[in-house]
DNA sequence: GAGCCGTGGGT
DNA sequence: TACCCAAGGCT
């Protein structure tokens, strides 16, 4: 949960997620819906497919986890970061995970100046050896996490608490004036803008139609609400309506009932919500995609850019 | 190697 | 507002 995740979004979700699978062979035997839904909101799905086919993989090795770093790299999900930090902290081997925040001190305390990416495996080699003398390798759990918090509340990525720092004496960076620019970055590129149209579909019960996404890509093996793919041009609404839910007399019920923005990663997204009220759903459309009924605690795999979009469709004036 | 993959908080 | 950034991994 923690990659490219802060701390404080994780918790609630770890609680939840350790309360429904209490242990790895929990996980392992739950159907993946259940997973997704507890994951709902937190990104990066295919963390959760990961997460799960990963303790399916441990469970049938009798729920023990690989106490090596080559061991815990076959495990799905887990790559070179998550397996030193695996292997340092729960099984004491003498390796240095490299997150984000140890590529920053490392960048700083020997004043690396060739910008990241391309730096990457540099930094990484002399991360390697940070923990060189023997206090650290006795204790490699604490050293890393140690590590992380100097990154995280003191070698901070914008002003750096240089006074405070235990390794003030020995930082290049410092001495140089230089830390609060490190890490170099290379250019950043425009983010493009790209264009959606969701149908939400509200029957007299307030239940909703929602579809299953594709297995992979983007927001994969989530609900979500039926629509044409994403593109470069926004849908002119006549042209966005061929991709519409059909059943008899629908298509004149459709409303626009404004837009959402969604900033992605790698792009933004603009949606157009359309909304429609109808007594009951056809069991044609119950047929093509799944009858959800969305409330406000419902147990449903629906992403954040979903919600915003049902959540614009139920407060809209249409439905008066 | 580079692009893809979410979301929320901080500045 | 518009960025940046976060206990990265997969293809």
């Amino acid at each position: 949960m923690l990659q490219q995740t802060t701390v404080a979004a994780v918790i609630p979700y770890f609680e939840r997620f350790l309360d429904a699978f209490p242990d790895v062979t929990a996980l392992a035997r739950a159907p993946q819906d259940r997973v997704m839904a507890l994951w709902a909101g937190l990104g990066y799905y295919a963390r959760a497919r990961n997460l799960h086919a990963c303790a399916q993989a441990v469970a049938e090795n009798g729920g023990r986890f690989p106490d090596t770093v080559a061991g815990l790299l076959e495990l799905p999900g887990i790559g070179p970061y998550t397996a030193a930090a695996i292997a340092a902290i729960a099984f004491g081997r003498p390796v240095v995970p490299v997150d984000g925040n140890v590529e920053r001190v490392t960048a700083r305390l020997f004043a690396m100046t060739d910008p990241l990416p391309g730096s990457r495996k540099a930094i990484a080699r002399q991360a390697m050896t940070l923990n060189a003398d023997r206090a650290a390798i006795a204790r490699p759990s604490d050293f890393a996490q140690a590590l992380f918090d100097l990154g995280a509340g003191v070698c901070t990525p914008r002003t750096p608490a240089c006074v405070l720092c235990p390794w003030r004496e020995a930082c290049a960076g410092n001495r140089q004036g230089i830390a609060a620019t490190l890490p170099c970055r290379a250019p950043k590129v425009a983010r493009p803008v790209r264009h959606g149209a969701h149908f939400c579909m509200v029957d007299a019960a307030g239940g909703i139609l929602l579809v299953r996404r594709p297995e992979k890509g983007l927001l994969g093996g989530m609900m979500g609400l039926p629509g044409p793919h994403w593109r470069d041009a926004a849908w002119p609404q006549a042209e966005a309506l061929d991709h519409a839910p059909t059943a008899p007399r629908l298509r004149a019920k459709w409303q626009q009932v404004g837009q959402v923005k969604h900033v992605f990663t790698h792009f933004t997204l603009i949606v157009d919500v359309y909304a429609a009220r109808i007594s009951a759903f056809p069991n044609s459309l119950v047929g093509q995609g799944g009858l959800i009924h969305y409330g406000n605690d419902v147990d449903v795999a629906l992403p954040t850019l979903m919600r915003k979009c049902v959540e614009l469709a139920r407060d809209s004036n249409i439905f008066d």
